[in-house]
DNA sequence: GTCTATACAATGATAGAC
DNA sequence: GTCTATCATTGTATAGAC
């Protein structure tokens, strides 16, 4: 029957078309409120063809997300090919993860929306994979720095935490107010993060910041 | 026809279970994936109850909306009576929402999954205005910590952001983990904004800090 | 592989009795 | 105010022709 496909190459055919009109619904409306008519009407295709290359909506639903983790760890690849310090290498990461962001934007707002929104929504899946999977990478890289004595030694979850919760945020932010992906947001904060809130007067370990006032 | 109600008080009737049981399934199954059926046979009623009290499904998720608006000012207003620094009075603030959010968890999970999920997954409402009241009341309070020279004159919305961002993200964490609420994380972590990630051996905000390297 | 046509269940909403 | 019974619509999914 031959219906396996290797889900990314050279067919830009119906299957393909399939999954991106999934994917941009599922952003915009989520898995319940989207219709497998407008799927396949988005699509150009008709009903059958999407039960012909899917067992079902949700068969379709799972496609997605598995290739979304592909994605992940090609982002995260990269991001730990990244030499520097700690602080360097996590401002990389975060620019890496904005650059596939904007490659693959409805991509992630479905995921994101898929994790932080109503467990029930969507048929089951293990969501808490691409997060763990981000605090794992990120808690390393702080984790070496400590190491290496480039930061203070606050307990490497906690600041995965924090960097990833700023992460985090600053995309939903851009989500939320449907304003222009602001990559410098996340940098910014950040930077702010290791440098401290409270800490007045404080040089930056990377720049040079001006101050007044 | 005296359809109109307060909305909050004594009549411990139909309307308020309808609401609670919207409340309960909205947060986790979400909007589009919650029959009134369901809606109805939790609250203990039958379905034209239901339309009578609301105009229609969408009429009851804009009550449940601003009631949360509603008790939203009731915790921000608790919160800017406190005293103390700058510091004291975020994390003051952040106690008392963790205490709303425990009170009214899952009213707290249906509104974040409506802010932060697909934008049409719902009908229409300007979820923005959370958002927006946080953001003025932290900034306000970061600024006066800037004017009493309590803290470093970090932009106060950007400020605003990182520790929303802490709020949000902790809130997040417990949500999809299901885990039991963490009240200390955000606190944990908000200190560590203040303190700052990158700094090694940060004195604490009110003295000067030496620096090295 | 892709279409037309349709089966069948579930949903939001209402009429009308009490 | 609350119920029983019902309607119109929309949803997922499939049969069967090509």
């Amino acid at each position: 029957m031959e219906t396996r496909q290797p889900l990314s190459t050279a067919d830009m055919g119906a299957r393909e078309r399939l999954l991106e009109s999934t994917v941009n619904l599922f952003a915009e409306k989520g898995y319940a409120a989207t219709p497998v008519r407008e799927i396949v009407e988005n699509a150009g295709v008709t009903k059958p063809v999407l039960y012909y290359y899917f067992k079902n909506k949700e068969g379709l639903f799972h496609a997605v997300l598995d290739w979304a983790a592909e994605l992940q760890e090609e982002v995260l690849g990269e991001a730990l090919n990244t030499p520097g310090t700690a602080l360097d290498r996590v401002l990389a990461m975060t620019q890496q993860i904005y650059l596939g962001v904007i490659e693959y934007r409805n991509l992630f707002r479905m995921i994101h929306s898929l994790v932080f929104g109503p467990p029930q929504a969507a048929p089951d899946y293990d969501f808490g994979r691409y997060h763990r999977r981000m605090m794992d990478v990120i808690s390393g890289l702080y984790r070496e720095g400590i190491e290496k004595g480039e930061v203070r030694g606050a307990n490497p979850k906690e600041a995965a935490l924090l960097i990833l919760g700023i992460i985090d945020f600053s995309l939903n932010l851009d989500h939320v107010y449907e304003q222009k992906l602001d990559p410098e947001r996340p940098q910014r904060l950040i930077r702010l993060a290791f440098e401290g809130l409270g800490n007045r007067h404080v040089p930056s370990m990377e720049t040079a910041i001006p101050r007044q006032s």
